[in-house]
DNA sequence: GTCTATAGTCCGATAGAC
DNA sequence: GTCTATCGGACTATAGAC
């Protein structure tokens, strides 16, 4: 994350990355499928956690509020480290190729959510159409809590998200 | 896409694609940024049509409803040739590299969408977030449309995903 | 069109941890 | 004795500079 906050990402090499690690080339790829994925480490946690409080959500709550309090777990773990967020995503951001990473871990997320849902009975479109809510929400949250000037927490974002997104698709 | 169909997209190298298309490598790369885009051309199209019928749409539609009837002449354009549709999603399918840039162009399609919203008045969050929702019933819709073995119309399959969101979310 | 840097793969060898 | 991490060299393809 130095080198690539330092240089940019297309002008960091994955020798110098591997120069700085003390390691040579080859071993970064033994770690890392490519010179993007360094940065999506902690993905699989975040999956889990919001997989994990959707599958324990009870079973009494409707697919979207169980989605809510996952997302609600995660913000308050975001929080922590608004700092590090803050760079990183200042990276992600100035780069194309990190932009795809990251939506295509996000588009994994929705799928193991929908999958999720599924398995609490959810029948389809409803759980990948409850999912993709989950993320449009989990990703708006976000781009306001590191973006803005304003100080709110991320969990209080996550919930207006979710408000604003019910008040533009309309009732039932 | 012939090649990509035959072989897969990465065992299909420019230089082989060059070769049929009597060009050079050079050429091929002059064209496309890169060896995905060539699946991707039609992409500004899409964009233009979704955004020219937001624009176009009277003052009087909710946000939502105007992006519900953009998707509609979306959907139209694309029930013509469902076939070739067919190929193509096969094609991206299989390739984790083609699904990251596919992401993105729909990332870059909702982005369009939230600022055309938002010179149609629509305040933030709500622009973004009405965008988003309109992708994901977009994405949700053509994956049912290609996908299933029923012979639905993805106009409908449109309408259908947009009324199961609603339900989902839950009301105002 | 030519030239070149860099990403990423394949083969194999070595060495420490448990 | 198996597992896993490191390293080396040679190689191909993508993609950028000019």
């Amino acid at each position: 994350m130095a080198l690539y906050g330092e240089r940019g990402f297309d002008n960091t090499t994955v020798a110098e990355i591997a120069e700085r690690a003390g390691l040579t080339e080859r071993t970064f790829f033994r770690h890392f499928a490519d010179k993007r994925e360094v940065l999506f480490d902690g993905a699989a946690e975040l999956q889990e956690l919001l997989v994990g409080r959707v599958a324990d959500a009870p079973g009494s709550l409707a697919p979207i509020e169980a989605v809510a309090e996952a997302l609600d777990a995660a913000g308050a773990q975001f929080q922590e480290h608004r700092e590090f967020s803050r760079q990183r995503q200042a990276i992600i951001g100035a780069s194309a190729e990190l932009r795809e990473r990251e939506l295509i871990k996000l588009a994994s997320l929705s799928a193991a959510l929908a999958d999720t849902l599924r398995r609490r009975g959810v029948s389809e479109p409803d759980a990948s159409l409850t999912a993709e809510a989950g993320i449009a929400v989990f990703r708006i949250a976000f781009e306001r809590w590191v973006d803005d000037a304003n100080e709110l927490a991320l969990p209080d974002l996550m919930r207006d998200s979710l408000d604003h997104l019910r008040s533009v698709t309309g009732g039932v």
